[in-house]
DNA sequence: CCCGAAGTTTGCGAAATCGCAAAGTGCTGC
DNA sequence: GCAGCACTTTGCGATTTCGCAAACTTCGGG
């Protein structure tokens, strides 16, 4: 095994850059093969799918798309991350889903809709595949499961939103931090030596918008954690050292 | 303009379960014709769909079917209103959505689930049609629009669950029960000599189940807004006398 | 006609969370 | 190497909302 190249604290793996290099230069195959809406699909019909594609590098913190655009264009994540969010008329920003590289978004077709509901922001640097929105009625019926791939993925968003909602119509601020932390380390996570550490940058204020408090009450509990030895963490990283005693602070009737 | 019959006090007007009956009796094709997912089919193939559904009555409060059970039939909802609701482990019932008369419900084939991800319950006496779940995707693939009209439905949920999620995020429990009860009056109101009428029987407890607080609250709300004339409220009975007002006290930053 | 169940109201103290303020800390660019 | 900005921490009083308790009201059934 190769000697890890410590870079400077807290940035990507070189491997990284890298990746996003190559997949820059040509996109191949095999980098939809294995995704949900295009398994099964032969190779030459992969190719006719790549070719339409476009190819867009994002920076963390770049806008993809803006809550009520007209939507021209959806999106497949080749890497990074993606925070969708919508904010509301008093200026506050709420994260309504957080999607992870190898997934579809921006796909306002799939539910009828011909605007984007909500804005999507890169929050690492993020390598995206777009085509014209007139293709998904293409695509849908053209491609074997690709359909039935897409509606499996709204629905699982769907149900991840009910309960969501349900959790933040039920539970208090600390159970709210601690299973979105957990949905953080589960679906977009990297293991270190200390723990599962969320994947991009993340702030107090990120996960106060994805619960529904404050950053000042999310530092808090950070900071409680911290004393407890469950999390450890720094300036935009947060690592989870003892997922299991995380997941008991998530529960209700936990101890304090 | 006929006399109106008041009858004792409360209960829906005569005309409903004169309608239900006629219903019961035979299915007529204008039953479907207007409705978004049947609209622009022929009277044959809407007589096809009529011959392959079973219809159903239940009970104000019967429950329709139970989270988690294997989902064995889609359904539409003919008249009355349906309550979808989920219920925590710890026994909280968190209202997701409410279904009026015209709406397709329990479509988990839509959103690719085999499972009910929730439970549906009459709210008061309802009618409905439903069909065996393995004929969904006949319906997507021999009715022309079918598919396309579920999928704005899917999609209008969708936003209206983010929505009620941003909601939940950043406002006051004030703001909550007040577009909560906007909402039900836009969408399942009724015009009466004193304003609009919420037009199935509601409880603070299922207001309260709706926004994520109690009903203790919600009466204190409700008793407030009586005082200031914005409603009426009667034993499972609320009427909005004076929306325009109501509209304010959902706005953050209202007056007191 | 009365009784019991279900739904509603209200008071009051307790708890959770916010909001503001101020200070600390780490990173980046020059 | 330093300045400035972005992010974080923490204290404390204010506010919202809850939780519990008790009483009241309405309705339907026997």
């Amino acid at each position: 095994m190769a000697v890890k190249i410590r870079n400077s604290c807290g940035e990507q793996p070189t491997g990284h850059v890298d990746r996003v290099k190559s997949m820059m230069r040509k996109l191949d195959e095999s980098l939809l093969s294995h995704l949900a809406p295009f398994a099964g699909l032969t190779r030459d019909e992969i190719r006719e799918i790549l070719d339409q594609a476009s190819t867009q590098r994002f920076n963390a913190g770049e806008s993809i798309f803006d809550e009520g655009a007209v939507a021209e264009r959806f999106f497949l994540l080749l890497d990074g991350y993606v925070r969708v969010v919508r904010i509301t008329d008093g200026g506050d920003h709420v994260t309504v889903l957080h999607i992870p590289s190898g997934q579809l978004f921006g796909i306002a077709s799939a539910l009828g809709h011909t605007n984007y509901p909500a804005t999507s922001i890169a929050v690492s640097e993020s390598i995206t595949l777009a085509w014209p929105m007139r293709l998904w009625s293409d695509f849908e019926a053209r491609y074997e499961g690709f359909s039935t791939a897409t509606q499996r993925a709204v629905g699982k968003r769907m149900t991840d939103m009910h309960d969501r909602f349900v959790e933040m119509a039920t539970q208090q601020v600390e159970q709210r931090v601690a299973n979105a932390l957990l949905r953080l380390i589960n679906q977009m996570g990297r293991k270190t030596d200390q723990g599962i550490e969320v994947d991009f940058p993340i702030t107090r204020q990120d996960l106060s918008q994805m619960t529904g408090t404050t950053l000042h009450t999310v530092s808090r509990l950070l900071s409680a954690w911290e004393k407890s030895g469950i999390v450890e963490s720094r300036r935009k990283h947060i690592v989870v050292s003892r997922p299991q005693e995380l997941v008991l602070k998530g529960k209700p009737g936990a101890q304090h």
